[in-house]
RNA sequence: GCCGAAGUGGCGGAACAGGCAGACGCGCACGACUCAAAAUCGUGUUCCCUCGGGAGUGUGGGUUCGAUUCCCACCUUCGGCACCA
């Protein structure tokens, strides 16, 4: 065997070793504790990157860390294998997404296991597998069954020049990013799932070790508020529903606002107001997303031309339409106060209408002629009839007395009742594509609806679909598909949406426990033993959406028995099932993101016609940035491109976005590509700077492993930065882990000639068992960077033990297999090779994690710090355990200290045991 | 605008139940080895300085014998939400 580390050989043959032995396959064993780690799924978007590195590579490390403490680990992996851009894909190039979708996966899966993770492959699931997507249909059946299912409006983007419905990701600045053509919001019948039944089970995380940032965000997504539902009526006695968390100013509403979707409007509309009120919900319709984001945006509106009748005055009071007014949140429908609403107040101040206090801070009067702004505070109760005088505090919802008390009045006499809002709205999982798990349902003739039976599941999606570059889904005009019958054997037609791909994603925890089992979605034996997840890693961007909507399913799950069996048999073996169904995860930890190595925007210099803020480009350079100042003039912008669609730009002008279309026939230059260039080039050359700029696709992990080895790759990745923060990738620092490992690989096999230096031994130990419980401590809290720190720290000392000589062979042995055991988890394959080297049994990652005895980890010797007035002003080597009077008497007897103290005699003196003795003069 | 996280050497980052600021690493400088370079090894590396010291953890205050750590106000960056009635 060659001296020479060459972790290209011996990196395979460990991994093909281990793959032999089945030494990561995790098996059900009550006789030993279990530990689910579970690592956030990828997406096979063709290759891994050095962020998907960054996320899994150390959450292997501890989940063999883990193993080495004696837990049985199950650590699976899996792909989350439909979605949207193996459908751009076909159409932009003409491949099956299936095909593209599989290819990307025998190229992830065989970059993945390069990584020498200790993944066990006999649980992968893939979730564009019949075998994976039949369970997927399976649950939205449930679902249906159990009312947690159901059709309603949603808002789509639709394109009407392709006429179809666009994903969020496909539509930026309200034009569709293909072809730059404008987007509307249109309503569509959709599927949706009642997520908000959960609602308040889902603000409980007393169950579960969640970060607060996420536990924050998912509790302000859900967005509880309580209120009442106070119902006024419109003049032609229809009542008009509305839901105010501020029921106790009901008699300073002083004017009406619809949702310009809402249901009444036509009704309540009169007819020389028709025509105005037309007009404005069909520009509402229109807004876009720039327009909604735009910061001076005023409030906009039209009266309808009807009056509602107050519920508690009689007031007559008119009912007017503005955008304002969400038609998803509420009842799409608000009374207006404007004395105490400030979005009331912009809205009354617009368009004059009446403003009415009817809280009364302590202090001056409020007028409500003269008022700059909505009051919001706290004060009494006015010109409320019976209510006057009741006192108003800052509390929100029932906790407020003006608030319960008017809530309560109002059920009483049935004109209103107290109500909780919700900001999270219910979960819409239809998608107009192809590439999803098929929703089986299907409408008979009559329309009524079907699930497909579940003997018949799956429906496969059909491999034979032609794509048309307008982006609808080829379910939508494929025969076979389309044609089937209903239960009774009449013609029907199938739903061709497909589900959100965050369904699948919501359980696949559970089919990696048997991703082969066909009876359920999951094997309640294994479901058993291994739930729930013990630890989850992943990034934090899925902080509400994932996360949330895989709680849910498993809150559904176990309400509807699908947990039952599993909990019978954990009982069966001693272990309370109690409370370990109603959360997926009870532990969580985000890693941050990695990036590209920081580089500047692209800056462009576009000369042509400029209309208003729109410049019409004849010629577009790309050029370096710094060389011009970013402006605009006449027919000259120059600025950092942003953001862009097909051939429009938004360019930084100078902190403001200036739009610049590139028309058809423009002359491009690029400096980058040689000859002329043409629009199609320029686009490609923008794509590739954005994604390396966002996504630090710039770093092959599969280079970096051809040079360093993966054992260095992993162990740079786990130092160079905080986990969870991340930062930009810096090529740089990979040279101290490279290091690291070259003199591993040295001291591993070093002959080592003992010596019988009993202090040099006693210390070589001390800084062995420190490292071993610093190491310890900081795996267990995801402290990675200072693990791998720790672990070079005993690098150090056994360096130096074997340059100096005299350490005994039982102290040198503990600190080299220490240092082997400690760095196993980090780079699992120069650890094995060392470990069977030195003739110890196979395999390293089946040993025990090595114990630290704080005795031999305790100091001898402390440097004594002596302060005067809080200043360091001597240091002085104690033994460590002087005693308070001891640790005084000795930096009183400083001499460095007579010229601080300057004769006076100290007025305090403060001991600190062990660390510092200060003297106040 | 609201909510959250974070600001420490040239760089990544240590240290926060208040107690030596800068662990560990990168980079850099000098030295050794070499004809030379790379690699390797050794020494040094917060800044200023009149070599006594002085200043220093985003800025300004405060509490304390003592503050990177606690409190108040502000600035900057990054994430989330964004007319939520």
């Amino acid at each position: 065997m060659s001296d020479v580390y060459d972790p290209a050989a011996i990196e395979p043959k460990w991994q093909e070793q281990w793959e032999a032995d089945g030494l990561y396959r995790a098996k059900v064993d009550w006789e030993r504790p279990k530990y689910y780690a579970l690592t956030m799924l990828p997406y096979p978007s063709g290759d891994l990157h050095i962020g998907h590195w960054f996320a899994m590579t150390p959450s292997d490390a501890r989940a063999r860390f883990m193993r080495m403490r004696g837990y049985n680990v199950l650590f699976p992996m899996g792909f989350d294998a439909f979605g949207l851009p193996a459908e751009n894909a076909a159409i932009q190039r003409n491949i099956h997404p299936k095909t593209w979708t599989y290819a990307n996966i025998e190229r992830m899966r065989r970059q993945l296991r390069s990584m020498g993770a200790m993944f066990d492959w006999q649980r992968e699931a893939v979730s564009c597998d019949p075998a994976y997507y039949q369970w997927t249909e399976w649950f939205f059946s449930r679902f249906f069954e159990h009312d947690l299912a159901y059709r309603g409006e949603g808002l789509v983007n639709w394109s009407e020049t392709l006429q179809t419905v666009l994903a969020n990701e496909q539509v930026i600045d309200g034009k569709d990013e293909r072809t730059g053509q404008p987007v509307i919001q249109k309503m569509m019948e959709q599927w949706f799932f009642r997520i908000t039944r959960y609602a308040d089970e889902l603000l409980d995380f007393t169950p579960i070790d969640w970060p607060d940032p996420v536990r924050l965000m998912q509790t302000n997504w859900i967005g509880r508020s309580e209120g009442a539902r106070v119902v006024f009526t419109s003049e032609s006695g229809d009542p008009i529903e509305v839901f105010t968390t501020r029921p106790d100013t009901l008699w300073g509403a002083t004017f009406m606002v619809l949702a310009p979707e809402h249901d009444l409007v036509d009704k309540v509309t009169g007819d020389e107001q028709r025509a105005a009120v037309d007009a404005y919900r069909a520009q509402a319709a229109r807004a876009t997303e720039i327009e909604r984001l735009s910061e001076t945006r005023e409030k906009t509106g039209v009266f309808t031309g009807g009056y509602a009748i107050n519920p508690v005055n009689g007031a007559r009071i008119p009912i007017w339409i503005a955008d304002y007014v969400l038609s998803t949140y509420g009842t799409g429908a608000i009374m207006a106060v404007p004395a105490h609403d400030q979005r009331d107040f912009d809205f009354a101040r617009q368009y004059g209408l009446d403003i009415v206090p009817v809280i009364q801070p302590e202090g001056e009067p409020l007028d409500g002629a003269t008022m700059a702004a909505a009051y919001v505070g706290p004060g009494v109760m006015v010109n409320s009839a019976l209510f006057d005088g009741t006192p108003v505090t800052a509390a929100k919802g029932f906790a407020n007395p003006s608030i319960g008390a008017v809530a309560d009045w109002l059920a009483e006499r049935g004109c209103g009742a107290k109500s909780i809002n919700y900001r999270l709205r219910d979960w819409l999982i239809s998608r107009q594509r192809y590439w999803g798990a098929p929703i089986p349902a299907v409408f008979a003739a009559d329309g009524a609806i079907e699930m497909v039976p579940d003997a018949q599941l799956p429906v496969l999606l059909p491999d034979d679909v032609e794509f048309r570059p307008t982006g609808q889904s080829p379910l939508r005009y494929h025969d076979g598909f389309l044609n089937t019958t209903d239960a009774d054997g009449r013609p029907a037609r199938r739903e061709t949406d497909t589900m959100d791909t965050f369904m699948c994603s919501s359980w696949y925890q559970y089919r990696y426990l048997s991703p082969t089992y066909d009876r359920g979605p999951f094997d309640p034996q294994e479901a058993a033993y291994w739930l729930p997840v013990d630890v989850y890693t992943g990034g934090q961007e899925h902080a509400t959406m994932h996360l949330l909507y895989t709680r849910f399913f498993t809150k559904v799950m176990r309400d509807l028995g699908l947990f039952d069996e599993a909990a019978r048999i954990m009982s069966e073996h001693g272990r309370d099932p109690a409370g370990q169904f109603d959360e997926p995860m009870t532990g969580l930890r985000n890693q941050g993101q990695i990036l590209g190595a920081e580089r500047k925007g692209d800056v462009i210099l576009a000369y042509g016609r400029r209309e208003g803020n729109k410049l019409t480009a004849a010629r577009v350079e790309v050029i370096e940035p710094g060389t011009m100042p970013p402006g605009l003039r006449d027919d000259v912008v120059v600025g950092e491109i942003m953001r862009r669609t097909e051939n429009v730009m938004q360019v930084d002008v100078g902190g403001e976005l200036f739009t610049v279309e590139v028309a058809p026939n423009a002359v491009i230059s690029v400096p980058a590509i040689e000859g002329d260039n043409t629009v199609n080039q320029l686009r490609h050359h923008l794509d590739v700077q954005r994604m390396s700029k966002s996504k630090g696709n710039v770093v092959n992990p599969d280079e970096l492993v051809a040079q360093f080895g993966a054992d260095t790759v992993r162990a740079y990745l786990m130092f160079f930065a905080k986990w969870d923060q991340g930062g930009p990738w810096n090529y740089e620092g990979i040279k101290g882990p490279q290091r690291l490992l070259q003199d591993v690989w040295e001291i591993g096999q070093a002959q080592y000639t003992p010596g019988e230096d009993a202090a040099a031994s006693r210390a070589l130990r001390r800084k062995t068992h420190q490292v071993i419980r610093k190491v310890t401590q900081d795996m267990e809290a995801f402290s990675f960077n200072t693990a791998v720190a720790a672990i070079m720290e005993l690098r150090n000392a056994i360096l130096a033990a074997q340059r100096e000589g005299g350490v005994d062979r039982a102290a040198w042995n503990e600190a080299v297999e220490s240092l082997l055991l400690l760095l196993a988890p980090v780079s699992p394959h120069i650890t094995e090779e060392l470990w069977a080297r030195r003739g110890l049994p196979y395999s390293i990652h089946e040993q025990l994690w090595p114990q630290w005895d704080d005795d031999v980890a305790r100091e001898e010797q402390i440097s004594l710090i002596v302060q005067v007035n809080g200043k360091t002003r001597d240091r002085i080597e104690v033994a460590a355990d002087l005693t308070d009077d001891e640790l005084r008497a000795v930096a009183l007897s400083s001499d460095k200290l007579s010229r601080w103290l300057d004769g006076k005699p100290p007025r305090q003196v403060i001991v600190v045991r062990g660390k510092l003795v200060n003297i106040v003069v």
